[in-house]
DNA sequence: TGTAATGTCTCTAGTAACTAGAGGTTCAAG
DNA sequence: CTTGAACCTCTAGTTACTAGAGACATTACA
C-alpha cells in the first residue's frame, strides 16, 4: 500500500494528474485511510502505468476509457481494441504527413533570411504574410 | 468594407474565431457601423490572412503576437522573426521525431493482433499494459 | 414603409488534459 | 506532543477556440 505521492514517484505521473484520472473514471477510486487519504495497491499501480503508456502513445482519455472497459470485459471481442489502436496509428501518420509539409515550408522561410537586416525587409515576415508563396497549401 | 461574415467567407476563418483574435490582440479592432457591427477593410483582411497562415504553420498565438509587433516596428532587426521561425522549425522536427517512434510502436501493437480473438487474449491490450514490451521508451 | 429573414452583437460556458493555488487536515518522525 | 511534510477538496487558470442565449441590426422584398 502506498500513498498518492508514492504512486506518483513510481509512475512519474504528477499527483494532480492522478486525481484527475480518478475523477475522469480512468483510475478506480482507491481505499482511503481513516484520515481520508488515498492508499493504492499493486493493481492501482498497474492501471496507472497502462494509462500513462497509452497517453504517451497519444491515445485520448476517451480512447483509454474504451480500452479499459475492454480489459474489464474479457469476454468481448478484441476487434474494438484493435480498431482503436489502428485509428490511433492512422491519426499519427496523418500528423506526421502534415508536419513534414510544415517542416518544408518553415525551412524555406527560415533559410531565405540571414537575420542580419531590418525587419522591414524580413523574408520571414514576407513569407508569412504572403500565403501565395507557399509551396503547397498547408492544410490537409 | 465588409462585414465579419464576409471576412469569414473570404478567409475561411470562423466568425467567433475572428472575434477571438481581436480579443487576443492579434487583430486590430475594426470600424463599427452605427449599429455597432464590425466593418473590415483590406488591411484587416491581410492581417487575418497572415494570422491564419501562421496558425496553420503551428505558430502559437503568442508567437504570432511577437511577429505582428515586429511588423509594426520595421526599424527593429529581423533576428527575432528568424528566431521565432527557427524555433518553430525545431519544434516541428521534434514532433515528427516523436511521432515516428510512436508510429513504430503502434504498428507493432496493431500488427500482432488480427482482431479475431477475445479481448482476454488481446495483444493490443497486453502491449499497452506492459510498458517493457516497448521497443524504445516513448518520450523524448 | 413594413416585415421577415438573416446577420451580428455581447456574454457566458464548454472543450481536452491537465496545472496551480488556497486554506485546511492528516501522517510520520522524533 | 509537536513539527513539518504530505495530503485533502475546491476553484480557477491554461490554449485556442466553439457553441449557445437573448437581444439588436441590416437587407431584401412587397
Amino acid at each position: 500500500m502506498f500513498s498518492i505521492g508514492g504512486l506518483s514517484k513510481k509512475t512519474k505521473v504528477k499527483i494532480p494528474t492522478i486525481r484527475y484520472y480518478e475523477e475522469a473514471g480512468l483510475l478506480a477510486a482507491p481505499e482511503r485511510t481513516n484520515g481520508n487519504q488515498r492508499r493504492y495497491d499493486q493493481a492501482g499501480l498497474e492501471r496507472l502505468s497502462f494509462i500513462k503508456h497509452a497517453r504517451e502513445l497519444g491515445f485520448s482519455i476517451e480512447a483509454i476509457l474504451s480500452l479499459i472497459e475492454l480489459q474489464e470485459h474479457p469476454d468481448r471481442s478484441c476487434d474494438e481494441a484493435t480498431a482503436i489502436a489502428t485509428a490511433q496509428l492512422s491519426d499519427v501518420r496523418a500528423k506526421i504527413k502534415k508536419l513534414r509539409s510544415l517542416e518544408k515550408e518553415l525551412k524555406r522561410i527560415s533559410d531565405c533570411c540571414d537575420g542580419s537586416g531590418l525587419s522591414e525587409d524580413c523574408n520571414v515576415l514576407t513569407a508569412l504574410a504572403d500565403h501565395t508563396l507557399c509551396i503547397h497549401p498547408s492544410h490537409g
